[in-house]
RNA sequence: GGAGAGAUGGCUGAGUGGCCGAAAGCGCCGGAUUGCUAAUCCGGUGUACGGGGUUUACUCGUACCGAGGGUUCGAAUCCCUCUCUCUCCGCCA
């Protein structure tokens, strides 16, 4: 969410910058919804002062009839008071919707994408490797192998599910061990995070659990959805906290399981453990002070990380610019990595495989995540970074697509070997 | 799951219906003083929202004593629900 005060003095930008990421916004119902909640604020503050000044005399007042005059006119102030109560609620939640429809704005250098260019590739690592033979998808190799169990997962599950099998299970914790290892060496916390949360974190991250069109499974009778990512856990564990300042940044990396309905998304491109309801994911988490030049050394710092993970895995990857109509509400600016799938496609294709995003104060100010610096008066919003370590099922493609032999086996990339214990499988 | 105890400001901790945004101590900040690595003294020291203001300084109002509801003219204080912490019992990977 955006800070009201600044929408209100920023109305072009914040206009220009909906229009740039194509969101239609009124901007004059949040300005006529705040005059109303700003009016009914200090008319009830004004009704509670009368009140308190009243009922200072009360005890004072020695003729029963004039007490109990007071005490009537005390009563009719309560009633006021709660109906404007009743108003002003309203009148917030109002304008609490609007506001949550309000994007984040957006980093100066992302490419806007009304000029045409769209998302920018940065640069490319890596090259993609040739083969003497036509690579297969990873459908096919992992059926070669026995490695994926759709129908199990259809039958117990439904679409959309899978079993990791064999020597896919040794390389989920392969990747995720070495993603956490990584991590924790790189100074991040460490946290094994619960699957489920509460909707209003949920909301504070910015997803909506319970819309027509969520991504999220919620649970029944209850406040709780399955979480679509180690996120909504990490940035969510320090909801309405006042952080040091001298303690940030603050890097979490957390291991979740991940649940998306992934409504209406079928199709080749989505083919195999592409796109599915569940997987498991490390992911990287960022606090930093409130400053744009802080967050985005982090944020690049995040996005090295990702590359040196995928450089240490030997695979080919391009790193996206994410233009302005691509980005999600909370994010300021967002780098992909797409890394390299042989068998995706014709002739093989890049595929998405790590996301980072700079959210600056916008998750914060939802989640109250603040800090308090020495020389500033108050607290501040803290920024909130997010970036993928590994994602299990992409990262699984990405390395049975670009290791699969003209024999049908597949070479486990060195790094991964002690947590897996083969060289090779098949 | 059952029984009991508790939750107050950065921390410790008083406060059982009005004069309590809240004693006292500690910590922290500013100042004074003493030359001896410190002591003493004085003053200040929460957050949010709204109003005023040369939109900085500041100032006024309101709210906040785990969370939410209720009773009352008036609630940190009484009642209800929930959450969390501690102790004991039961159950359990």
């Amino acid at each position: 969410m955006l800070d009201l005060q600044f929408v209100c003095d920023n109305r072009t930008e914040v206009e220009s910058n909906c229009a740039n990421r194509g969101i239609t916004v009124d901007l004059n119902r949040i300005l006529a919804l705040r005059d109303q909640r700003n009016q009914l604020i200090a008319a009830t503050d004004q009704l509670r002062h009368d009140q308190k000044d009243l009922s200072a005399q009360i005890p004072k007042e020695k003729d029963p009839q004039h007490k109990q005059a007071l005490i009537a006119k005390g009563k009719e102030l309560r009633e006021q008071i709660a109906a404007n109560e009743e108003k002003l609620r309203d009148a917030e939640t109002g304008l609490k919707e609007e506001m949550m429809r309000l994007p984040n704005m957006t980093h100066p250098d992302a490419p806007v994408a009304t000029d045409e260019t769209g998302s920018v590739t940065l640069r490319h690592w890596g090259e993609a490797p040739k083969f003497s033979f036509k690579p297969l998808d990873h459908v096919a190799i992992a059926e070669k192998l026995d490695l994926i169990d759709f129908e199990a997962g259809t039958r117990v599950a439904g679409h959309g599910f899978y079993y990791l099998k064999n020597e896919a299970v040794l390389l989920e914790q392969a990747l995720v061990n070495f993603a956490l290892q990584k991590l924790r060496k790189k100074g991040f916390t460490l946290y094994s995070t619960p699957d489920l949360a509460k909707d209003e974190v949920l909301e504070g991250i910015g997803f909506a659990p319970r819309g027509p069109e969520t991504q999220i499974y919620s649970i029944q009778n209850s406040d709780l959805s399955l979480v679509a990512t180690a996120e909504i856990t990490l940035g969510g564990a320090l909801k309405d906290q006042i952080l040091d300042a001298d303690k940030l940044p603050m890097k979490f990396a957390g291991l979740s399981h991940c649940f998306r309905t992934e409504a209406g998304a079928h199709g080749r491109a989505t083919r195999g453990i592409y796109r599915v309801h569940q997987f498991t994911k490390v992911e990287m988490f960022g606090f930093t002070g409130p400053d744009v030049a802080e967050s985005d050394k982090l944020h690049q710092e995040i996005v090295a990380i990702e590359e040196e993970i995928f450089q240490e895995l030997k695979i080919h990857y391009r790193v996206i610019d994410t233009a302005s109509d691509d980005l999600g509400g909370p994010a300021y600016r967002k780098f992909d990595l797409e890394a390299w799938m042989p068998g995706r496609g014709d002739a093989g294709e890049y595929g998405e495989v790590t996301s980072a995003s700079n959210c600056t104060d916008y998750q914060a100010r939802r989640l109250g995540i603040r800090c308090r610096t020495p020389e500033k008066k108050g607290t501040q919003f803290v920024h909130t970074l997010n970036g993928t370590a590994i994602s299990i099922a992409r990262a699984i493609i990405a390395v049975l697509e670009n290791y699969q032999q003209e024999d049908g086996s597949v070479v486990v990339p060195e790094v991964l070997r002690p947590w897996v214990g083969e060289e090779r499988i098949g």
